[in-house]
DNA sequence: AATATGAATGAATACTCATTCATTTTGTGG
DNA sequence: CCACAAAATGAATGAGTATTCATTCATATT
């Protein structure tokens, strides 16, 4: 009938069809969910919002996810598996150097694509129950330390490339990361005075002031 | 009653008067939310939970501060006037020079009072819905913006006072605010993996290298 | 066209929790 | 010691919400 396919149409469903695959689905519930969180918060995301979010119907969240802590759960690792494959994709693409690998992956932490209101919103929506839901602090955790890894050997090689004497690798790493998700706070509380040029001379000027034969 | 006298002096409560002052209850109260923040998650946190862990009864919130919404207010607010506090006592105390003081703020940010692994899960409950609840941004936006000024003065005093060229006070003030933000969310999500005086390198190593005639 | 499959619905259920308020307890000024 | 006001209680209320499930519907298969 004419008013249930318009229905359907006008909310998220890519295709007309009114019956959709389950991964698809799946995928069209998570997206929902982000949308949901972002807006009202974790705490006052109900499932008949995501639902309605979707332009579906009351019981279908427990119907492809069983419950909503299954919801929340497959939605930080969603969230977790975007940034990974962007960060894999940015490590592999940039130029060749351990240097310019580092800046690149710095860049693409303020990067519209992840540096964005929305998304951060939702991750922070989860680091703010990683104290009380433990299944949110292993999956941070696990994620984390991969990138970790990755930075540091990178500031290895950067080290051990130039005549850097006196600065560990790991003390750089831990700087830089700290300083992505304190800028990533700073622009969730004060979108306004949060300038994307800024917040990158910030990182910069570390880069350039433990590196200076790298970044001149 | 013997039990109901324990129950409550168990509890909380400093003097074993049975009724308190407005003031005292309040503070309690408070005091109680954030336990039960940093265990329960702000999302489940209910009123009920605040109650018992300060020994009181269920209505007992909302004789003292009329809905659960304004509880949570208050105690956003009082997290944000501790940490001032802290703040301004730790900018009073430490030498005149202004390397002195930046230092001192930084090492604050850092020790056990401030990084509380109890404190920063309630400070990362109420960022996660920031976006959210309008009245947490104005809260956080208000306070930030006093440390950013205060900061930022510092580092423009460093700057006049060194040799430095080719450096803003801004993108110091930047780096540095965002890095104790970010050095509080890897030991709420990693704490194992934390060590202060590694964070405090990750800091120093940044000092050392923006301003190296003042921190050598 | 008839049938089978599983996706989707949405009303009903069971439960949680913020808020209210009638009652009890406690402190204080007369 | 009494009477009154303030503080505190905790059972009751009702709004909201996760989950269930009998039923409907769309599509694929025969």
């Amino acid at each position: 009938m004419a008013v249930a396919a318009l229905k359907t149409a006008a909310k998220g469903a890519k295709s007309s069809r009114r019956t959709a695959t389950r991964e698809e689905r799946r995928q069209q519930l998570i997206a929902a969910t982000i949308k949901c969180i972002s807006k009202k918060g974790i705490g006052s995301t109900t499932l008949g919002d995501v639902a309605q979010e979707a332009g579906l119907s009351q019981g279908i969240v427990n119907l492809h996810f069983a419950s909503k802590e299954n919801l929340f759960n497959e939605t930080l690792q969603f969230l977790a598996e975007d940034y990974k494959a962007q960060f894999d994709s940015t490590l592999e693409k940039a130029g060749p150097e351990a240097a310019e690998k580092l800046l690149a992956l710095m860049e693409m932490d303020l990067k519209p694509s992840v540096c964005d209101r929305q998304k951060l919103a939702v991750w922070f929506a989860f680091w703010g129950e990683v104290k009380s839901v433990p299944t949110y602090q292993k999956i941070c955790e696990a994620y984390d330390r991969g990138y970790d890894d990755a930075i540091n050997a990178l500031c290895q090689a950067i080290i051990d490339d130039g005549n850097y004497k006196s600065i560990s690798a790991q003390t750089v790493t831990d700087a830089l990361s700290s300083m992505t998700d304190g800028l990533w706070l700073s622009y969730l509380v004060s979108p306004k005075g949060f300038d994307r040029d800024v917040a990158m001379d910030a990182v910069y000027s570390y880069l350039r002031a433990v590196f200076p034969e790298h970044y001149e």
